[in-house]
Formats: structure tokens, sequence, C-alpha cells
DNA sequence: TATAAATGACTGACCGGTCAGTCATAATCA
DNA sequence: TGATTATGACTGACCGGTCAGTCATTTATA
């Protein structure tokens, strides 16, 4: 069933090919680069998908293989085995996060704004992705991929609190942030993009939750400002 | 290795056994029954001590029972399959919850102060015990238990969320807390605990988080008074 | 045609679940 | 009370299905 949909790339190129005119045209060939690259991310696609709905002991290589429309030695032609696959999936998928994030830490725009363009970002592009069943992956299967989640702690957390920290921490100095609670945790701006995450990913079927409304109003809370009374 | 302490029973009984005065004393002897009970307990502990540690598909019911003192048929006479035996273990432990959060319910005192006792019934009794690894489960394993986890929405979180909202609804309106947010959003009062279950289970090695502290924080947040300025 | 890529049948380890047999305990009897 | 029989909790060897990983063969490309 299932059938993935995005990276069109193998079957349908293979099948299509026939009538090509010539081989002329290109320089030589890194056509075959170029249809590696598909696979690659064919197969990523296909594990990605396999791993979110069984989870990585449960997933089959055979029902992956199947998934990207190439026969299961293949796999193998691209990844070590089943948990590299499992580890540069991953890899893949979080680390362009970094960039995006630090890219914002040394704008200086009021940090109320900043943290509104955070949210955004986080619904966008995580939360209405599929970045979001890869945090969940690193959530449930992490506790058992401690290089992976060693790695995601180097490269993509701690540099995002870093940054985080730094930000709210000028915020708070300069008056824009009343409590200092956020600086002391900078986790807890993300606390409730992870519980939504984990929310959808469990009761999204009895009761739905909106992400960003949810988001908004944990930002207001954390900025409250005093006010008279 | 391993070995588990608790639940002494079987062999230790047998075999101090041999000089019981007579069969008189007790009414006859359900000496059986309590060992059963006994059994079952390590099953269950044995239990939530692999799938934690392993996940439920790659968790053997052969190391389950070796760490419970038992042979792997055993575990059958208590429970109808793996799955089963997960589930019930789910259940066993988070159950209880609900009528210790449903008693906080109608206490009259300030929501202010609820709220502080709500963060330390989670600390000592969810955050400091196993019950912890048994949410972390609920989390990584849920979404492929849909009757687990409507088990769980239906008699745990509904419930306790319904409480919640309630409680900070007559808050809100007594003028105890100044932003809706919680109100509209009771799984905000949860999120930092959730987060740091999550942190603990992939950083802690890293980095660790006073969990205490962390969500005295955010209560302090949530209830930030508008105040003279 | 020579080389590289892709295939999928195959292997062997692994593990959930079973069940015939054992033995401590309970029930019955003398 | 001590001997005898009945019970059923417990055991662990075993079976059958599954699946990660391999590699001889086929197919596509230069």
């Amino acid at each position: 069933m299932a059938r993935i949909a995005q990276t069109r790339s193998p079957r349908g190129v293979a099948g299509t090919r026939r009538g090509r005119p010539a081989s002329a045209a290109r320089p030589s060939a890194n056509i075959r680069k170029v249809r590696q690259a598909g696979r690659r991310e064919a197969i990523l696609a296909a594990a990605l998908a396999e791993f979110s709905a069984r989870g990585f002991t449960a997933t089959r290589l055979d029902d992956v293989a199947k998934r990207a429309g190439i026969a299961k030695g293949t796999i193998y032609l691209y990844f070590r085995d089943k948990e590299s696959l499992f580890q540069e999936l991953i890899r893949t998928m979080l680390s362009p996060l970094v960039g995006t994030i630090e890219a914002l830490r040394d704008a200086d725009v009021p940090v109320r704004m900043l943290a509104d363009q955070l949210v955004e970002l986080f619904v966008r592009e995580v939360f209405l992705t599929r970045r979001k069943d890869v945090i969940r992956l690193m959530i449930s299967e992490g506790p058992r991929f401690p290089k992976l989640a060693e790695f995601y702690y180097r490269e993509v957390l701690s540099r995002i609190i870093a940054a985080l920290r730094a930000l709210l921490r000028r915020a708070h100095e300069r008056g824009e942030i009343a409590n200092d609670a956020v600086v002391r945790f900078p986790q807890l701006i993300a606390a409730p993009g992870i519980v939504a995450i984990i929310w959808t990913g469990l009761f999204d079927r009895f009761e739905t939750i909106d992400v960003r409304a949810m988001m908004k109003a944990h930002v207001d809370l954390l900025f409250t400002q005093r006010s008279a009374a």
C-alpha cells in the first residue's frame, strides 16, 4: 500500500528512459551521479516513512526497499547497514536546522519579534513537515542510540540553546523580559512545540491541538510585561 | 547479572520452607496465592526494565524471564502474550495517578498553591520513580499501540486535563491568573515535565536538568501577577 | 565489450510462543 | 498424624516464521 509520493525518481525515470535521443548533449555523464543522488534520497524518504510508522527494530528493510522501488540489496550500496541508514537519516534531516536558527541569532530586532519568528519557523519548517517525524524518532529511539543522541546534542541542541540563552539574556537585561525563567531554562521555549509533536502522534484522533495558537499563547506568557494594575 | 531484588518469593521461600510447624495456623494455605502475586509483580518489574532499555520490539522475553528469575514459559501463565504484558504494565503503573490528581481537584486553596503541590507531586511520584520510564515508554511506543493510547487518553489524560481546566478557569475568573493561556491550553502546565523526562533520557550525560527548579520557574511564569510598574 | 550498478534468492541467527514433563504443595485417606 | 494421591505451577527444549545481510547473476552504461 502506501506508496511514497515525493521524491519521484527511480522507477519512473527508468521506465520513461527508453527513447532517449542519444547519450549526446551532456559532456559525458553525471547523469549517473544525479540518478544515484535520487536513489539515495528515495531510500531515505522510504526509510523515514517506515521508521516513523514502525520504529527502528520493527522496520523491515524489505519494506523500505519496496517503498523506494528498488531491491533490498541496493540499500547496501548506499548505506553500510540498517543502523547506519537510520543515523544518516536523522543527521541529514536535522543538521540544516542549526544554520537557520543561528541565522536569527544576531538579528537586532526586539526579542519579542524574534520569538514570534521562531514560532513561525517551528510551525512551518518542523511541525508541518516530515522533520516533525524525525524529531519524534529522535525522542523515541534516541535513548538506544547514544552516538546519535550525542551528535544531536553537540551539533544541534547545544548550539541552539547557547544562541537562545545569549539572546534571552540580552533581552532580560534590556527589560524586554520580566521574568528570568526562560533565561535560566531556554528549554522552556521549545517545550510547547515538543509537547505538540508528541500529542499529535498519540492523541490527535481524540482531540486536536492548535500548535501555532498554543505556542503563541506560551510566548505571550514568557513576555508578559509588568503593566500598571 | 542484574538479578531483581524486590519480590523475594519462590526459590528462597521454597528453600526455607521445610521446617514449617504444621499446616495449621492459617485456615489452609494461600501460600500459593501469595507467591503468584509476587511472580506477577516480578515479571512486571523485569518487563519494565527491559522494555525501557530496549523498547518493545527489541525486548526478548527470554531476558525478561531471566531478570525475573523464572522460566520463559511462566510469563505465559500470567500474561496472554508480549503485547498484553506491555499494555498491562502501562495500565498498572499509570492508572493510580488519576485518583491522586483528582483528589486535588476540589481542594479550595489558592490555585497558586495547588500548582506548587502539583509540581511536587510530579517530581516525587513520577520523575523520581519508575513511572517516569513508563511515561517515556508511552511516548515512544504509544503511536504503535492505538488501543493503549486510547486507554491512556480516556482514562488518564482527558480526566486530568478536564480537572485542570476547570481549576484554572476558576482561578482566572478570580483574577489569580492574569493570562488565560493556561486555561486554553492546560497542556502547558505539563510541558516542562514532559520535556524534562525526554531530556534526561537523551542528554543527561551531557547536561543535567534541575526539573524541580525548571517547573517552579515555569509555574512562576504562569502566575505572574500584573504588578505596578 | 568491459565495467559498474542493481538485483533478489539465499543463509543463518534469532525469538515469540508451545507443550510434554516435573515436582512442590494440597487434598484425601487410614 | 503419617502415607498416598491429585493438582497445577513451573520449566525449558523445541518449532516455525522472520529478517538483516550476502553474493552470484543479470542489467545498464561508457
